[in-house]
DNA sequence: GTGTTATACGAGCAAACACTCACATTGAAT
DNA sequence: ATTCAATGTGAGTGTTTGCTCGTATAACAC
């Protein structure tokens, strides 16, 4: 365990050959699948390269610490949610509060569900000290979306303090949602979850309540 | 590294004189200490021992191992909190639902308000995996109370799913106050957020919205 | 072919860390 | 004063693990 003085985050080498590309590949195909399978009490360097199918000199090639092949990792799938979002946003524009909220919230939902297992060990289990915060920076970015959405449309809102707001909503529907895939994942398949919630969420921006309304057995799942 | 196999994690020995009583409370105290200045990364057993004043030996006379100690740090904690729970549980047979609210709301934070670091710390660095989930178990313990209560309010609750609705309440109470409480702090200490959380659910929950008022700067700080 | 660069290998080093054990000290009962 | 259990000590052990480095092979340039 001689990892505590990390320095350099970016790769060691660049691939340039086919070949290495295909071992770069294949290291964060075996991190990923580690880390679902395992947990993040097995992800270790050597266990990663063996999985890998490589060798731990190789994988030192290109990472020059395992916290910089974490930080990969993690980016990639920050970037992958991030797609979606931005698809979402082109839309957004256009619609009533209450679509892009229920938009919002289906967005979030289907980002949980890209590989849910590798979303939760990214999110609960891999200490964020050491690597730069990528948590936080995503949070921000997802923040001044929000707010940028809810000035657009500050006359629906009737809640004094918008960033106060973005907060609360942000706050709420990560929450709601990253629990509920796995405890109430009937809810999530069959929309009952995106229902309410957007429910909560439009009652508290506008004031004005809507009652529930009975579900129909959706054709999720 | 030999921590993989765990066995008992009930305490070695008990102390039965004054001194190892205060030995036991010193390595509790230190250990606390150490996790809210250095984080669980630092939170080896030798510092917890050195920082506590005694020698690594002694240590491990009354704890059988490392998880031990977080179990037993956990226990209190949770123990700490649920004492307050258990208070505001008595008045809140009689509350009208948006009082009720309120209250467990204002108790949830001022659980957070406890040793807010201690409380962030246990619950987003300490890896879960190997002691039994405490998390679980107060979550669960949780879901059960706040079921009963929203049983005795069942004609003023419109949510068709009485469960849906606990869940969905309990997750955005602990998220919002939890993060609030680092990100927002202003706003907890003001009251608004507990203000807006508890219009936010009480829409929700009634199907009657009320308008946001704007909040006095109250006697907070 | 020859030289050069990229890629791959894996035994082994150094440090960290949970935990043990043989021995020392203290306290209380008789 | 003696005895014995409770308590305290810390150098040391066994293991894990991140990472290096000397060396081997494959690809490319000419």
């Amino acid at each position: 365990m001689a990892r505590h003085r990390k320095v350099s985050l970016s790769p060691r080498k660049r691939p340039e050959q086919d070949r290495s590309r295909a071992t770069v590949g294949a290291i964060l195909e075996a991190a990923a699948r580690v880390l679902v399978t395992s947990g993040y009490e097995a992800f270790t360097t050597n266990r990663v390269a063996e999985k890998a199918g490589i060798s731990i000199g190789s994988f030192y090639q290109y990472f020059p610490n395992k916290d910089a092949l974490l930080g990969e990792l993690m980016r990639r799938h920050i970037e992958e949610i991030e797609r979606g979002v931005e698809e979402m946003a082109v839309h957004a524009a256009t619609m009533p509060l209450e679509q892009l909220i229920r938009a919002a919230i289906e967005q979030n939902i289907s980002s949980h569900l890209i590989n849910p297992e590798l979303h939760r060990v990214l999110s609960e289990e891999v200490p964020m000290a050491g690597l730069t915060n990528w948590k936080a920076t995503y949070t921000r970015r997802m923040h001044e979306r929000v707010r940028t959405a809810f000035e657009l449309r500050r006359s629906e809102i009737r809640v004094p303090d918008l960033d106060l707001a973005v907060y609360m909503v942000t706050s709420a529907v990560e929450a709601v949602v990253h629990n509920g895939v796995s405890a109430r994942e009937a809810d999530v398949k069959s929309g009952a979850l995106a229902a309410e919630l957007a429910r909560m969420l439009v009652g508290y921006l506008t004031g004005k309540a809507t009652l529930p309304q009975r579900v129909e057995k959706s054709a999720a799942e």
